[in-house]
DNA sequence: GCCCTCTTGCGAACACTGTACGCACGATGC
DNA sequence: GCATCGTGCGTACAGTGTTCGCAAGAGGGC
């Protein structure tokens, strides 16, 4: 016996007939997609299945390919979607301190959603979604406003990105690797601290780096970048 | 009626049955990865199945699992493979022109095989290869002689590398959309025009930015960064 | 009321995936 | 000669993305 069936036949009650159609708001894209964000945030992007999907929204694998042509446009327009969380600067505010407000914001937003930095390397032409766009343009301002030609401007948007998207690609890894571990994150470093330093036992200058370099925060070491590529680009004004 | 069988006993002639075992040279690790990169290479991301490399060596798809423990282990292997292909500097080169042909050395080794990229954010603690050890290694040794401490030099190398690696992830991206496509670049990019000025339709600056930008070059941008983070991490020297 | 078209959900099916298991076989050590 | 080991692989299982065709309700025209 199989419940949830079509039963057209089966019982003759309005009871036993499940409530479809209208009855109830029926699936939307946005509504695919948000479940997909949220499954992509609490499970990873191999857990990430049309049938499992549906499953989270009361439908069928198939049903959702009425709103979302295929896996990897739903996964675009997941991408997007949570590009749609990274702020923005107020529009009078002094550029750096824009892009800077920017940039920690991308990663504060990959920080939530590891599986963009995962996914951004796979799928062409991420950049066209309106959130994408809406955030370039601001940054786009920014860099106008501090002096750089539209062209350049342009030039030192994507060499920005690329230090952000190559942050988050870096710490989404150890995110993932993390999370698949099952510890917590103090525990999955001690356990690693051996490994890494045997890996590393050839150089002894490689193992006295990574032993001095073990209070570097992230953090602390994402805004150092941020600093040193903001002044190389500022000195590259005309 | 199957052919290739084990067939003990369907046909009682030498010449029926299948040459193996050490007869020939058996499958081995590192025949398994040089192969998975090659199909990595020539068919991309999602054709590599362990049936289909198994095909490409002559051998069935559950034979690699003698070599190898999982799919996502032989992505790891071919990873640090292709880190192989690096290039270093003599190890008496000025600081800053060593680390130029190093960055410009992986970005070449990922549009080669752009399929790195996507990997990288997926697959955790790649980092532990030994060829990614090496380069590591050799890259502090430039940092160390520019003057930074073994901290401070791991922090610059982690920025470093992730402005290249982002750049990586952003080529690779291009590149992935335009083997996908199957035409040539001034296709693709010609199709792609309209639709990306459109997509920038609601923001005068984006298009104006996009369209002065059409010439910048790939390469030129890359080194545009480079350059600028180098510059910005030489003004951070103690 | 009726019919006709359009949209939506979905069960079944197809070709494929990664991988566990156990058997068969050649090579090797005693 | 015999036991053991390493290796290849056929089979099988649970799962994947996606296509297809059917069912059913919604809405329009009369």
């Amino acid at each position: 016996m199989r419940y949830g069936g079509r039963m057209t036949s089966d019982i003759p009650s309005v009871w036993a007939r499940p409530r479809r159609g209208r009855e109830q708001p029926a699936l939307s894209r946005e509504q695919i997609v948000a479940e997909a964000v949220k499954l992509l945030d609490s499970d990873g992007l191999e857990a990430l299945s049309m049938r499992n999907l549906g499953k989270r929204l009361g439908a069928g694998a198939t049903s959702l390919y009425r709103h979302v042509a295929s896996k990897e446009e739903l996964i675009e327009f997941a991408i997007d979607e949570v590009y749609g969380e990274v702020g923005e600067s107020s529009p009078d505010a002094e550029w750096r301190a824009g892009l800077i407000i920017s940039a920690r914001s991308v990663r504060e937003m990959i920080k939530r959603h590891p599986w963009v930095a995962a996914v951004l390397g796979q799928i062409g032409l991420s950049y066209l979604g309106p959130n994408v766009m809406r955030l370039s343009n601001h940054m786009l301002g920014l860099l106008e406003k501090a002096g750089f030609s539209p062209g350049a401007a342009e030039k030192a948007l994507s060499v920005l990105l690329a230090y952000v998207i190559g942050a988050g690609v870096g710490e989404a890894a150890w995110l993932t690797s993390l999370a698949r571990s099952g510890l917590t994150e103090e525990e999955w470093t001690e356990r690693l601290k051996p490994v890494t330093l045997a890996a590393a036992a050839p150089y002894p200058r490689l193992v006295a780096a990574f032993t001095a370099a073990q209070e570097n925060s992230d953090q602390d070491t994402f805004d150092y970048g941020l600093e040193a590529m903001l002044d190389g680009l500022a000195a590259r004004r005309p």
